[in-house]
DNA sequence: AAGTGGTCTAGACCACGGG
DNA sequence: CCGTGGTCTAGACCACTTC
């Protein structure tokens, strides 16, 4: 029989995933628990963080501790359908939304910004050279769901609706095409990261412990990167699926 | 100024990342740090906690604490490249490791098993149907990465080298293909997924609290999905890389 | 045998949120 | 004000590794 602690984040697993406590529910407090196993704090209190970071709970400091919901949006970072129908990634985006019964919203952002290191390698630019970044702050339900930076070479910006401060409704990739850098490809880069900066988890309401994804995408016209999306999205909270190759035939949802 | 554990933990972590402590190297013991400052077990162990969930250290019963290696391995899951060179999977995986000066070891595996939930409804064959199940353990300079279980529809195996328990040189996808069943594209699924569970543990050897990501490929020919490929990787020690349209003038390597 | 991390007890004080 | 989780102290015993 395992240790008292990992018994109890057991037994609470099992609730959870039963569904006797749902998502929201309040759990037992920790005196509760204490009492329950006869137990001190200390392996109460581990239970408890083995459910956090496994993303099963939130801890409310003086409220006490909640079911987490769990419900992880897909996103489709590549689909064969959308590649062969001219939809913008911003309507993309929101209409996979709403196909999963959730209310999007974002807020913009822009500004000049000398280029990092990270920014300026993927643009092939030069470090602390200027660059344009559109900060896409989307809420999922009402709750920060990922940080998009979008970054942009100065002189590929210069004198285009890039520099607005607003949401380019046609969207910026086919801002980029009249300007005449048509995009033939991108690669992403996908990478877990381990508990993120404090402002990444302001921005993102994360609890400690919470790790998140990366998906980093360079576009490229035939000559040069153009365009750099860095999206930061909690662990948690998402799937990416790709699509690669002629599945005109196959359009069923894995689940 | 932030509370003690925090202390201690940001203390440690610089020391991590200035490179006082290497990779490998052991950190004081947990009676040094409660002498050095003046603190209780608690705090201490606290801190340690937390810089084992950013994966930054190991803790090993009765031996001590070691700074963990910082090296993600980067795999290219769609490259423009490869599609167009024709070289099978297992070569371009190991090449690609061999090219970040890696060694790669497999083991494999093979069984026939009735198929899960999640392998039925991605290979649309019914649930508990047989199913031939070929496991990969897959090793980086000799730890464990990752663990990749791959599908096939029993009648699609039978009496073909899928059935075989050894590695098949050319590759599955080359045997499939001479069947008849030539596949023409596949859907990924990327998905962190939060602390493993027991068995996953053990294979790939990871502490409590770390999360792991799922890499579930779906590949379809123009009539069905012919192969279910899933690999689980440590979540901090892994980058995906999907290279998409056509990038033959772009050839450089993003950091 | 000595030292290490893993587990657990039994207390304490605090800041904060809600009646 | 009271209950909550967040932090911390000061101990204890254990299993295991290393010498």
């Amino acid at each position: 029989m395992p240790v008292l602690h990992e018994r109890i984040a057991a037994d609470l697993r099992s609730l959870i995933h039963d569904g006797t406590l749902a998502a929201g529910d309040r759990l037992p407090t920790e005196q509760d628990l204490m009492a329950q196993y006869r137990a001190s704090r200390t392996p109460v209190r581990q239970a408890l963080q083995t459910l956090a970071n496994e993303g099963l709970i939130d801890t409310a400091t003086s409220r006490g501790t909640f079911v987490r919901e769990q419900r992880p949006l897909t996103l489709h970072a590549a689909r064969y359908e959308r590649e062969h129908r001219e939809e913008s990634p911003a309507d993309a985006y929101r209409s996979e939304l709403l196909a999963q019964g959730r209310a999007a919203g974002q807020t913009f952002e822009m500004r000049i910004v000398p280029a990092s290191e990270a920014v300026a390698s993927r643009l092939r630019v030069a470090e602390q050279s200027l660059v344009v970044q559109r900060r896409c702050i989307r809420t999922v339900d009402a709750r920060p769901s990922s940080v998009q930076d979008s970054y942009y070479p100065y002189d590929i910006a210069d004198g285009t609706e890039i520099l607005s401060p607003n949401d380019v409704k046609r969207g910026i990739i086919a801002v980029l095409a009249e300007e005449g850098h048509v995009e033939v490809g991108y690669v992403d880069e996908i990478r877990p990261r381990m508990p993120p900066q404090d402002d990444e988890r302001r921005l993102l309401q994360l609890g400690p412990g919470v790790p998140v994804l990366d998906q980093i995408r360079t576009a490229y016209t035939a000559q040069r990167p153009v365009r750099l999306t860095w999206n930061v999205w909690a662990a948690d909270g998402i799937r990416l699926v790709y699509e690669l190759g002629d599945l005109r035939a196959m359009h069923d949802e894995p689940r």
